[in-house]
DNA sequence: CACATAATTCAACAATCGTTGAATTGGACC
DNA sequence: GGTCCAATTCAACGATTGTTGAATTATGTG
C-alpha cells in the first residue's frame, strides 16, 4: 500500500524479498511478454512469493512499471547531460557515437523496458505516458543541445534540424538493439556477418556522412561497447 | 470453421456481414488496441455482429490476422518489385523515395498492422513469425534489389551494405509513421512545423547523403505523398 | 513469554478473454 | 407451404487477469 515501503530498520521479519528483488523480476518478465501481456502472477513467480506481496510494495500494475522507469533513467540523464557539457571539446563524430554507446549500454539488455516505452508512446495517454515524457524529454533536450553544439562548431550541416536528428539516430539505435538480431538472420543468408554491433557502426558510418559538414573528413575509430 | 467462406453464390441469406467488413473491422480495433488487447468481442462489436460470427468465417483469431496480412501485403510485394524492376533507368534518389512513398500510401493508416508485426518480431517465434516473415521477406528483397542496382550503376557507395541500407531506410519510415507525429509535438515547442511529411523528407535527405557515392549532386525534387 | 508490527500468504472476487455447441433466423428452391 | 441450408445469435465453459481483505508467519522489543 505504502509506494516507498517502510525503512527496514528495526523492522521485524528480515525481508525475503525487498522491493528491489520485484523490480528485477518484473524487469525479467515484462522483457519477454511486454507490459500488457506480463502477468502479475507470472512476476511473483519469478521473484519467488505471492502475488499479493507486490500490492504491500506497490500501489498497482502501473505503479510497478513506473518504478522501473524511475530505477534506470535518472542515471542515464545524468551521463547523458555529462556527454553533453559545453566544455566537452571532442570531436563530434566521438560524441554522437558516445551516445549511441551509452544507450546500447543502458538498455540492451532491457528489451521489455524499450518496448513499453515505445509502446505506450504509440497508444498515448493513458497517464503513463506522463511519466515516460518527463523521464525521456530531459534526455533527448540533451542529445539535442549535442547537435546544436555540432552546428555551432561548424562540424555539422546548419540546415540540420537538431530535434529530428535526435529522433532519427536514437530510435534507430533501439530499432536496431530490437529488431535487428531477430529479423536479420532470417533475412540474409547463412554466413553473413551481420551481428548487432557491426550494425551500430554500419548505422553511424551512415548517419555521419548524413550530417557531418565536410563528410569526407574520415570517423575516428569507434571503441566497440564493452560488455 | 471454413477459412475461406463458401461462396455466396445461391446462398440463402445474403450476408449481412461479410468477411471483408470483418476484416475493416479487425483493422480497426487492431489498430487502435494492438494485437494482443484487441478482443473479438470489440471487433464484433464494430462489425455490429455476434463475436461468435468471426468463428464462422475465420478459424481463430490468429487466422483472423493472418488473413489480414493476406489481404494487404500481396499488392505493396507486387508494387515493390515493380519499383526493383532492373529495366527502370530512373535516378536511384528517385526509386528510393518511391519505396518510402509506397510504404507511406500502404501503411500510414494502419498502426495496428505496424504494431502487430513489429511486436510479433520482437517476441518472436510463436507461429505467427512464420507467416509474416513470408509475407515480408520477398519485400525485403526487392527494396535490397534495388540497391544492389544502385552499387551497381555507381550510384551509391560501393561499400554499402544492401540488407543493412534496406533496414534502416524502412524502420526508419515506419518508425515516423508510428512515432514522430506522437513524439515530436512534445518535445518541440508549440509553432515548429514538424510534420510527418517534413520527417519523411528530412529523414531521405540524411539518408541520401549517406548512401549516396557522390552526395553534392542535389536530390531531385521530392513529390509529396498523395493522400 | 507476550506483544506489537512488518512481511507474507491465502482465498476469493468480479471482469474479461478466446472458444464452442446448440439453437434460431430467413431466404431459395421444390 | 414445406424443406434445406447458409448466416447469425445465444448462452455458456474454462482459463486468466488485476485486485483486495482477512489470516498467518516471524521477528525484535518489553
Amino acid at each position: 500500500m505504502t509506494q516507498t515501503p517502510l525503512p527496514r530498520s528495526r523492522g521485524p521479519k528480515p525481508t525475503k524479498v525487498d522491493p528491489d528483488q520485484l523490480l528485477d523480476a518484473a524487469q525479467a518478465v515484462f522483457a519477454q511478454e511486454g507490459l500488457r501481456a506480463a502477468s502479475l502472477r507470472a512476476i511473483a513467480r519469478h521473484a519467488g512469493c505471492d502475488p499479493a506481496l507486490i500490492y504491500y510494495h506497490f500501489d498497482s500494475k502501473e505503479a510497478l512499471f513506473a518504478a522501473l522507469l524511475a530505477r534506470r533513467f535518472p542515471q542515464v540523464l545524468r551521463e547523458m547531460e555529462q556527454l553533453a557539457d559545453p566544455g566537452d571539446l571532442r570531436p563530434m563524430a566521438e560524441r554522437l557515437w558516445a551516445v549511441l554507446l551509452l544507450y546500447h549500454r543502458h538498455l540492451k539488455d532491457d528489451p521489455g523496458l524499450r518496448a513499453m516505452i515505445r509502446g505506450e508512446i504509440v497508444r498515448g495517454a493513458e497517464g503513463l505516458t506522463d511519466l515516460i515524457e518527463a523521464q525521456i524529454r530531459p534526455i533527448a533536450l540533451a542529445v539535442r543541445s549535442i547537435f546544436d553544439q555540432g552546428i555551432a562548431r561548424g562540424e555539422l550541416r546548419p540546415d540540420l534540424q537538431p530535434l529530428l536528428a535526435t529522433f532519427f539516430l536514437v530510435r534507430m539505435q533501439l530499432e536496431i538493439l530490437d529488431l535487428l538480431p531477430a529479423i536479420l538472420p532470417r533475412l540474409a543468408g547463412a554466413g553473413t556477418p551481420l551481428n548487432l554491433v557491426s550494425g551500430m557502426k554500419a548505422w553511424f558510418e551512415l548517419f555521419w556522412r548524413g550530417v557531418a559538414l565536410d563528410p569526407s573528413v574520415p570517423l575516428p575509430p569507434l571503441p566497440d561497447p564493452v560488455d
